[in-house]
DNA sequence: CATGAATGAGAATTCATTCAT
DNA sequence: AATGAATGAATTCTCATTCAT
């Protein structure tokens, strides 16, 4: 979950664009596979973590290269040595993301419509919201980067059907009354614009409070979950 | 709606020459409050209603005044006789949906726990798909825009506190097991962002399965609906 | 000839590069079709010189955007209203050339192996030293930019098989000795080459006497021609 | 050969730091003079031949630092143990070849009008031909490099002074009739330029057929030889 | 000797905005 | 009212050269 779980995913390399017949041949400068030393490492690291700060303040067509590199505190020149450019950085916070989420989302384990079924939900939940505290710079930019038939959409929707495929299957084995796929989307819709409203606007509401409501609401809404107050469940 | 508390201003572009002197105090806004005569309007609605098109394929920082103005059919020229910038045709789309919207807050009635509760939210809800599959284009543009402390960000928060405020009472008339506001915020967080899925994530469900799929959710979650296939509702 | 004479051929348009998802769909930003009026012909072909007195100094690799424009008095962005890039504009160039060197190759009549015959071909080569004094730059600068696998080499390759093709068939009408094309080859070579030595290095041979030294060695070698001194032409 | 009484000293990278003591006298000029060893002459060679093949794909100004050490299969850094830039290794090679030149032009013997002049001729131009396939690469680069007035000029004026120097006392041994400086010039401009096009403009003729017009064409029209075909040589 | 990493000046390109017609 | 042309600041990207290990 944290940055620095990336693991073995050294940049795959986007198709550098400009072949200005130079560099045709060259195959793509920048970061891709070099091997990497204990340095290079560190300051590929830099760069994401700082990419993340920039992301966060300016969001992803407004960050610029320049912002990023002052905040990591290197050169112009070492961000090139890295990627090839905002959007290959950009990418490969995405798979990050995209990989956290799908494990995620196979986290969750059956959830009941008793106590401990609520529990199992609000758990999951907490995680995240977790999640959505660290990433949250890339997933709001995300929704930017992604307009236009760039392979943004394709990406999106694969982590979003991957992250709602493991959801339905628990919704579908809980509450027979909806359409599983649908309440799925419906669920990750409001759990990740929750969290954005929540980031990103002065709202800011208690962790305890916001998690209590939105289990609730889940729970009694998709997982058959007893109605609270009416059912008092606890 | 899908604005943070921040806003948007990169790459001010320098405002180039001279501001003569009328304009100089007026900050740079060409026409807008002019009296617009036939024509003149056909011409305004005709950027207006291009740059909702422009928007919808690039999103706001993507798009290029060229873009518009090629779509319009119009010239570089004639875009700032009726607009002082990009931002500025924005913001007046933008006023289009915030009065939209918070209309739409206020045409929620009652809603019970019963088939009339049921069909009432979902009649509501259609209206809010309806205005999204209209203004989209812009309630996606404007989340992002808003990044970055400009007024993007209050505008956001006024029509999202004015939009919830409608829903939370109903809410809390309705349910007393859930923090209204709280529950108010993820319900549209919820709807917004399930039609923003819809349309960009290439979902594309059947709008009665939709409907009727978010409806029951809501219905059951938020308002103490009874549990379809359990209570059998119809 | 002259540079002015160009002609109906306003830019073709090079395949614009980099699509930044924006630009992707306006099919290419710059010069392009656009119609042109009298204003934008005369800004057109003050790059156009420009650029050739540049090239000229400095050679295509060379030459920065940066000096075309100064020395057309215009502004950088301005020059990205009519051209791509450098590679673009050049390409303009070379295709006034082509079309000149063309039309020069059919101009050469039938060249006999008496005094007439000497007389066309000297003519004939003035002709061809005239479009050098003038295309100079362009044809060293094409030399230059055609290295790699770019569609220079397909440019220059038909351009000198057109050339020479005009050529060779006088040749074989007029000597069965040797190989016409191979002959006319060697013919292009030489006078191109010649006139560069004389141009870019410090030779500056008095025309006439470059002229009748070629026509000479062409024309006996070539042509059949009389072998001056022994043959004592006159 | 091949070069212009010009020069080139484009894109002058800042110096960037400081010049240590001693070597700032001498220009900044790191390796070169250094006795080597076994293992260094061989990393030089490496460099040297990577090097020629760069500069035959993509010319001198196209030609990468990082192109050549990719190809040479060494680092940076170790370029720089070598040469001082890229000019200073292009210079090394065009030493070579300037020897290699001048002593070629040396080895043409007496050219007569008879079949052993057409012999010697054509065994002379056959050793041209060899040279200009192994050093192609680095005449053309030489042409290229050549613009603006750096000390390329002057390499090739004296170059080419010497290699038509020492042709022009032949042809003015066999040829009375025409200026013999003038025409060896033209020798030169067509046999450098013929095997350019040969390699460049995909023509690739059979290296037999090629060597005999050629030879053909020079004995005739400078060397006093029978016409082919007319005077029957053999 | 060798090398990977860092640097930063220079060149290219984009695009909002102003202007003359 | 409308429009084509011009401008130039802001940004991205490249690559020769230096440095620490």
């Amino acid at each position: 979950m944290s940055v620095s779980g990336r693991g073995a995913s050294p940049r795959k390399r986007a198709p550098a664009k400009k072949a200005t017949g130079a560099n045709a041949a060259r195959g793509g400068v920048p970061a891709q596979e070099r091997e990497l030393r204990a340095q290079g490492k560190k300051t590929m690291r830099k760069l994401l973590d700082a990419a993340m700060v920039v992301f966060d303040k300016r969001g992803f067509h407004a960050a610029r290269v320049d912002d990023i590199v002052k905040v990591a505190k290197t050169s112009h020149g070492t961000f090139y040595l890295y990627f090839a450019n905002k959007e290959d950085l950009f990418r490969a916070l995405v798979a990050d993301v995209a990989e956290e989420m799908t494990s995620l989302a196979n986290a969750l384990g059956d959830v009941g419509p008793d106590e401990a079924g609520f529990l199992e939900l609000r758990a999951w939940l907490g995680r995240f919201c977790d999640l959505y505290d660290h990433y949250g710079p890339v997933i709001r930019a995300w929704a930017e980067a992604d307009v236009d038939d760039s392979d943004w959409g394709r990406m999106g929707t694969e982590t979003t059907r991957a992250f709602t495929g493991g959801l339905a299957r628990r919704i579908a084995a809980a509450n027979k009354g909806v359409d599983a796929e649908i309440a799925a989307v419906a669920f990750v819709a409001m759990i990740e614009r929750f969290n954005y409203y929540n980031v990103s606007r002065g709202l800011r509401y208690d962790r305890d409070a916001m998690l209590e409501t939105l289990t609730t609401i889940v729970h009694t809404g998709l997982f058959g979950g007893a109605r609270p107050g009416k059912d008092a469940r606890r």
